[in-house]
DNA sequence: CATTATACCCAAAACGTTTTTGGTGTCAAG
DNA sequence: CTTGACACCAAAAACGTTTTGGGTATAATG
């Protein structure tokens, strides 16, 4: 069995009150003493029972975090970045992290964020991927329960999050792809329900607006966010006629998808055709060629997340509660070239 | 506040101790009761609280993950799919995952681990990327906490573990090169403290061994299982006067920086060069161009694992408590030609 | 000497469950 | 009528903390 504050108080002939109040500090208990109860807790390898401490204090000091899976593809980076931003936020403010998968609006989702609001083995969730109309941001404002979110919905809801700006970093994508002499250029989405994939097509158009250049139906593809989803939209794209002579692709994985199609094809990636992501991933610079992407500060973010998050379950207003923020251009060889129109 | 046990004996007149009996479905309470009790328990949305639980139980419903996260570079494809196996194994038997993140060898490793033994936040705990003298296996043994592990420890210590030959496919895979006509085969590894590492080393050397090929520890380069790790390490391999004419990878994610390595010297993977990993993540099915890899079941193992814990933490015996898979050799074009020796 | 201030410490309640132990009422058998 | 069995229910203890609301010395002050 455990070694329990109990053990302590008996070995020091003290009561179990003086002992705990030594050891949070309180100033009520003499230096010696509480250097006396803290010398012995440490060497009777005394840790308070989490289950006890949550149940008096009323909290979990854990947070909790959905990984957005969706079979069999679950090995997003962007996921495995932001799990480790939060866990090291946590580890460093003395917090669990829990972590549960479900696929977005499956009923393993509702389940969980049920579970968690209700039986409480979190003090407050970190969102992200959000979609349009998102159940678990509504679900979770009505309930009162802290939450953060990288992202935002489009509902009338107020609350933390930090977002990207993709929207200006497509359109200075687009932009950039112009001044390479493209003229058609192709777009592979993401599903209409996500806030991302709406973001960054409108930043998409955009820029093709900006630079006078028709926007084409065809020359838009959809992916689910995964390589192979890349791979099989680029195919259609590029088996197109009138093909186009760069990709847009709404994230490094389908980037990386799409590059497979095009080398498939015959196609020299950076010359015959330009291929852009976002994320900017440790992928990005091994792909061949190197990609051209947007990158966004995963793992701070994530970690920015959490500081917010903290101060939302203390009940405390937050200095800057939507923070947006420019992802970056990096320009690498996949659209590094002139192409000829 | 939320609604408690209380509550629901209150509205229905019975006593606490009666309600716990009927939702827990013991039979000393009549069908009738049990029924009224199940009904107003759903109608005040009543749900147990977990620390209370916790703290009447001794047990925390949870299980803990410790990513062997190494900063800069925490987006390992392995973890993330690992990680996913786990967290669905968890839901599926109502189980909450801990995750937190470490490196190995780390003061935050030991401080994490000694606080989930103590605090006992989680009931067991799942060890993966184990070491020839792992120390977290001894510390948990010696605790007597429970505790799997993905891979085995060069300790006399008897613990649940699934394991993959790996030794085994790295000769398969030097034959395979061999038998394309490669003479000159590299390997780039990871630390020697990594039992991954000895397996597979040792696999080379006994490939080589079998073909009569000498071993040549100039051919022998170090990664730390990221990509770029494999590109510095393919740099200098790929520099030698009498340079290799294939690598063997000890991960995927090696094995792409190890391809990066040689585009940039002008080499053609799978014609020049012959380049293998070890992992089969998505990843490897899209590099340019494909790369040959020796397949683990990572999900799938992931979610045995979390099986075998609870058996383990049950106190049950587990029906085969060692577990030893073959990996699956996926030939693809980054070997797929023959050599001009 | 009585009073107050100060410094230290403690008993007991509370958090929300589960489990142990025992109690009451009904009915059938002797 | 007594006894035993059975079905159902409840009181209370326990899990290990934190917190509330004192309490007791000792020293300083009037």
């Amino acid at each position: 069995m455990a070694v329990t504050i109990r053990d302590v108080a008996k070995r020091l002939r003290l009561s179990i009150t003086t002992v705990s109040r030594a050891l949070d500090g309180y100033d009520d208990v003499s230096k010696k003493t509480r250097e006396r109860v803290i010398r012995t807790a440490r060497a009777l390898g005394y840790v308070p029972s989490r289950a006890a401490r949550q149940l008096r204090r009323q909290r979990a000091d854990a947070i909790g975090y959905v990984i957005p899976g969706q079979a069999p593809y679950f090995t997003d980076p962007f996921s495995s970045e932001f799990i480790a931003g939060l866990g090291d936020a946590a580890t460093s403010h003395n917090l669990d992290l829990l972590i549960s998968t479900a696929s977005p609006d499956s009923d393993a989702e509702h389940h969980i964020y049920a579970r968690w609001t209700q039986s409480r083995p979190v003090d407050g969730i970190v969102l992200s991927r959000l979609r349009l109309k998102d159940w678990r941001a509504k679900y979770l404002a009505q309930n009162d329960f802290p939450f953060v979110a990288h992202g935002h919905a489009r509902l009338r809801l107020d609350f933390p999050y930090i977002e990207m700006d993709s929207r200006a970093g497509f359109v200075q994508l687009v932009q950039h792809l112009v001044a390479r002499g493209h003229r058609r250029i192709a777009y592979i989405g993401a599903p209409a329900k996500f806030t991302l994939q709406a973001e960054r097509f409108a930043g998409y158009q955009e820029g093709l607006a900006d630079a006078n250049l028709a926007f084409d139906h065809t020359l838009v593809g959809e992916s689910d966010l995964t390589r192979t989803g890349g791979y099989q939209a680029a195919q259609r794209l590029l088996d197109l006629n009138a093909r186009p002579t760069a990709i847009i692709c709404v994230n490094d994985l389908t980037a990386i998808g799409a590059m497979r199609a095009a080398r498939e094809r015959g196609l020299l990636v950076g010359r015959d055709l330009a291929i852009a992501g976002y994320d900017g991933t440790e992928d990005s610079e091994h792909t061949d060629p190197p990609l051209t992407t947007l990158k966004q500060p995963i793992y701070d973010t994530a970690q920015r997340l959490v500081e917010m998050l903290l101060q939302r379950i203390a009940g405390n207003s937050i200095a800057e509660p939507h923070v947006i923020l420019q992802p970056e251009l990096i320009v690498r060889e996949s659209t590094a070239f002139d192409i000829a129109s």
